[in-house]
DNA sequence: CATGATAGGTTTAGCGCTATACCTAGCTCG
DNA sequence: CGAGCTAGGTATAGCGCTAAACCTATCATG
């Protein structure tokens, strides 16, 4: 069908290696004259080598899956900031000449299948808990660079890139209470030992400790990810709680879910009660008023996440510490001192 | 390194071929107990085929590609809507055991080069220019089942899935004259003979037309689809045409923009002026007035462009029509009657 | 001048799978 | 009862490529 390697080296009159290791660029094993030669034809016929015969022979397939949970018959639900991540790895992996394929993964199994069938390279894992990462196994992992993001896990099977969730907590709280805020809510996902949510968790609780503020667990809630639940839980606040002055949330979403719930309980945001998000999305500032939010650095996430794979592949040992990336609060309209 | 279909054979004490046979359901050539028992050791030993192998020698991959266009150095924008789109296919795909491989193009060649190179049996192309589609050649095709999203090129190589979006713009129009407006704008992206927004003026025109509403050139203007952009032309509109008292907009987004940008102005939407915009976007419901628009039917989408696709693998011929996909205004908050 | 090196190749042996042709025993049927 | 079919397999020949071993002329070197 294609032109072939063997077509090449007929129409140059080498042999077929030679014509391979020139489209590799093997530098050593031919003159300059007949590589120049054998480019020549390459671009004038067109040739472009077969990924799959390569990766059956050379036992590398220059393919990275990017493997993101699924319900067994739902469509993947790629939220907008993780999006921005895939469009960066997809960026950074095609430079280096690597492809990326994109998988969800519903049963636990399909991990080790999806590895295996492909001959991936490296994984990117997105939005897996740290326990499904924790049960990695090394026969299934075999030589794959694995990349969990935003994991703490710890299985070392797995190279680990996240933002610096403990210190976006308290970049927020700590912000609140400079402001003069000391009923500070806090507001997220049901979270378990370890994970993204827990540190922040951890972190408005150790600045609440540092400034001597009370922790009250009644402050607390488990509040899904969605607009839908942010707005009612807004509400709640402003029928049930009117001694918190300010809400730290663990997502933009959750926080524009709250600033409307309060405002359409008659509570104003920020004259009244203060609302942080966190990721910086898009909508942060398409809303009235524009949300103060903690960002992550995600081009230097999808940067690091390839660049460690890069170097596994490379046979480097994975790191002593898994890379954690600096984030910043921006300052926009949510927060504002308590009412006197 | 894993277990392949020759190991199986030996511990069944039969030839290859049985095995292959017995893994790919092929019912006529074996015996239901020799079956079982292979398959029983396929389990067992956790055998999970090669896919670079059986691309290359079946000559067919059970790959999908997903091509974006992408500039050079810059990583890939997905826009939210198109977002769902892929998490849609994904699961589509993934159901009929297909793969799906995501990847930017930055050079015209770069869509052969992938087609070829992984052997791909279908690919879609997402928001590609209907130019773009034109080019393609038979040659660079091949027998590669292509879905071109949202184009309006007619190529007989490529299968169409789009959504009304002439239609689109006649709903959102309608409306607004229903309304009792009678200056009406057009912003949108720049537009060439075909495509998405030239659909979307032309049944902007005629809805005028229809009505006897004169068509006004000043009233069409160019907007990259950009918040920033929008709230631009909102306060732009709100300074130099205070005539206008409605807009229709080919994109969330712009709307949004355009709606502050009145607001800033000084200008209440939707008592002074009406908008309304395009894709039902998630956004939509966050911002303050809720925005009026036109959505789509995402999931009819990726389903429709599987559809298509699957058809054309299994040798059916191209279907007369492009497919076009219904669509619906969403009333919100952003349209009311013009001021008296 | 024998002795390596080295540059510039070539040859061989698969990678794991599928398409296709082929084989054989047992059965049907005019 | 022999031709022909079928069920249930097997054998062979690649798919397009690469790793690794091998070959040979040329040249520098002690």
């Amino acid at each position: 069908m294609g032109v072939t390697l063997k077509d090449i080296a007929a129409e140059a009159g080498v042999s077929l290696m030679t014509v391979s290791n020139v489209v590799n660029g093997k530098q050593s094993r031919v003159s300059a004259a007949t590589r120049e030669r054998i480019m020549r034809i390459v671009k004038d016929r067109g040739y472009v080598p077969s990924a799959s015969a390569r990766s059956l022979a050379a036992r590398s397939s220059r393919l990275v899956g990017l493997l993101v949970p699924a319900k067994d018959e739902a469509s993947l639900t790629i939220d907008p900031h993780t999006v921005e991540v895939v469009g960066m790895l997809e960026r950074e992996l095609r430079r280096l000449d690597y492809h990326l394929m994109l998988r969800g993964i519903a049963r636990r199994a399909e991990i080790t299948e999806a590895l295996r069938s492909w001959n991936l390279d490296g994984a990117v894992l997105l939005g897996f808990q740290d326990a499904e990462i924790d049960r990695l196994k090394p026969d299934a992992v075999g030589k794959v660079a694995m990349v969990a993001m935003d994991s703490y896990s710890e299985n070392p099977l797995a190279l680990e890139v996240r933002s610096d969730d403990f210190g976006g907590a308290e970049l927020a709280v700590r912000h609140l209470v400079s402001l003069g805020h000391r009923r500070i809510a806090f507001a997220g996902p049901a979270f378990s030992k370890t994970g993204v949510v827990r540190e922040r968790f951890e972190g408005y609780r150790k600045v609440l400790a540092e400034n001597k503020i009370e922790f009250d667990e009644s402050l607390v809630s488990t509040v899904d990810i969605s607009h839908q639940e942010g707005e009612a839980h807004g509400r709640w606040l402003a029928a049930e709680r009117p001694d918190v002055t300010a809400v730290f949330t663990t997502a933009d979403l959750l926080a524009i879910g709250v600033v409307e719930g309060l405002a359409n309980a008659g509570r104003a945001v920020p004259q009244e009660v203060s609302v942080i998000g966190y990721d910086n999305a898009d909508i942060a500032v398409y809303v009235t008023p524009k949300l103060t939010t903690v960002a992550q650095d995600l081009p230097g996430k999808a940067a690091e996440a390839v660049r460690l794979m890069m170097d596994r592949l490379a046979g480097k040992d994975r790191p002593e510490q898994a890379t954690t990336l600096q984030v910043r609060l921006v300052e926009r309209e949510t927060a504002a001192p308590p009412p006197a």
